[in-house]
RNA sequence: GCGCUCAUCGUCUAGCCUGGCCUAGGACACCGGCCUUUCACGCCGGCGACAGGGGUUCGAAUCCCCUUGGGCGUACCA
């Protein structure tokens, strides 16, 4: 979360040191005699529990011990079970899915408290979300379910009911549920895989939420524009590519300098180290406009970095072959020449080259990206040489003309 | 099985509540073109959906019913 820029006004509490309140509160259950023991084997449940499936019957628990009236065995091991209402029906109205109707024969006397003492998912929500004076619960529609079986806790512990709103869930491409094999489900991989936290947040707040057209929301608008009315009751299909697109958008209009911080580390996962070289803001601005991942524009910046050229076979074949010497010499003169080394001081030393040979960009340019880059993709070639630097730039013609066949 | 729930382009969605403005809009992806020193970006254009069937109505994507399909739940998991 606060990778994701997401922050919260209390906290972190950790329920293993609650235990003391969640005692207590099953112990007001037990005495008000709205919960009680229940020593049923878990082999006893599963039994049943088959047996009732067996026979087209609801599989709950059966009250053997709610309806028990001989005393069990002092020492005898048990759980404690909240008594669910047998008749009527729960009703509450969610605020994105409308009203939601339960009967009450559908619920089963959960277990509040396990064996060995410690209390069960269904009863500590509720204990916790309404000590915490929770007005509202926003949470994933798989737990629309539970909510019909938390209602009547709330009501025994004298608690108010809090408002529910069950946002839909977030499903893999061939619609089941999110799982490893759709690709990472953990925000922090996405983060290692190179997107930006606005990208992610942006992506998964339109997933299931929309506000007319708009797709582009920074965090700030979303405080300002997010609503529960506006939050869809269907499913959505994570979509990487269209994640990807938002991650290119915000590298692409992202700050160059905060960029090349992030970027730093990237490089180094790859084993480049940055502290030497260009400055990484200006690296940055010339890969932004190419790179949809921070792990991408790392590679393609690693060139900037890295002492030798790693030089492509195909592309020197076919680009530094022995009559473009000369270009590369004349190349190499006129930028030992230039004496403002600024975008467009490299681009008139280029201009000069050009006149002098009278050969287009097109014909000096591939030969000139291979020698410094090694490959034949790379940022614009004059940003290139003039983010490598004067000597960088004519070292790399330099050796160059030693491999030239 | 039973219960709850959902249903517009391949995907995210607008529209649905308050029927006609919808020959259903936008975005991602895809395809084509333009731009161009590579790769990209950008710009322009194209492809492409109201799950099916019944109603109600002068008129339904919008309201009602059924069917089908999906999701969730059915634990001494959370």
């Amino acid at each position: 979360m606060e990778w994701l820029g997401l922050s919260y006004d209390e906290g972190p509490f950790y329920q293993s040191e609650r235990f003391e309140l969640y005692r207590a509160k099953v112990q007001q259950l037990l005495d008000s005699g709205q919960a009680y023991r229940c020593y049923c084997s878990q082999d006893e449940l599963n039994a049943k529990r088959e047996a009732a499936l067996q026979n087209g019957q609801k599989p709950k628990y059966d009250g053997t011990c709610r309806n028990r009236t001989a005393a069990p065995a002092v020492d005898a091991p048990y759980v404690v079970r909240f008594k669910s209402p047998l008749t009527g029906e729960t009703t509450f109205v969610d605020r994105i899915k409308g009203p939601i109707t339960f009967s009450n024969e559908e619920l089963d006397d959960i277990i509040i408290q396990r064996t060995d003492g410690t209390p069960t998912y269904n009863f500590v929500v509720v204990v916790d979300d309404a000590e915490m004076g929770l007005t509202l619960i926003v949470r994933g529609d798989d737990h629309v379910n539970n909510t019909p079986r938390q209602i009547p806790i709330y009501q025994a512990l004298g608690y108010p009911v809090p408002e529910f709103a069950h946002v839909p869930m977030i499903l893999g491409a061939d619609k089941s549920r999110l799982s490893k094999r759709h690709g990472a489900t953990s925000v922090m991989a996405y983060r290692d895989m190179g997107y930006l936290p606005e990208a992610m947040v942006n992506y998964l707040v339109r997933l299931g939420w929309s506000f007319g057209d708009q797709e582009i929301f920074s965090l700030d608008e979303l405080i300002e524009k997010f609503s529960l009315d506006n939050v869809g009751k269907a499913a959505g299909v994570f979509n990487p590519e269209k994640l990807l697109w938002l991650n290119a958008h915000y590298i692409k209009t992202g700050d160059p300098e905060r960029l090349g911080n992030l970027l730093k580390d990237y490089l180094a996962a790859i084993g480049v180290d940055s502290s030497q070289g260009p400055a990484l803001p200006a690296v940055v601005k010339t890969l932004q406009e190419r790179s949809q991942t921070l792990v991408e524009m790392a590679q393609g910046a690693a060139f900037y970095y890295r002492d030798e050229v790693a030089y492509d076979e195909e592309a020197v074949a076919k680009f530094l072959t022995a009559d473009k010497r000369s270009i590369l010499e004349a190349l190499i003169r006129h930028l030992g020449a230039c004496k403002d080394w600024s975008h467009d001081g490299v681009a008139a030393a280029f201009g000069q080259v050009m006149e002098e040979t009278g050969l287009k960009l097109g014909k000096i340019g591939p030969s000139v990206r291979v020698a410094l880059v090694g490959g034949t993709t790379s940022p614009s070639i004059y940003d290139v040489v003039q983010v490598l630097g004067q000597k960088t730039s004519i070292n790399r013609l330099l050796m160059a003309l030693t491999i030239m066949s």
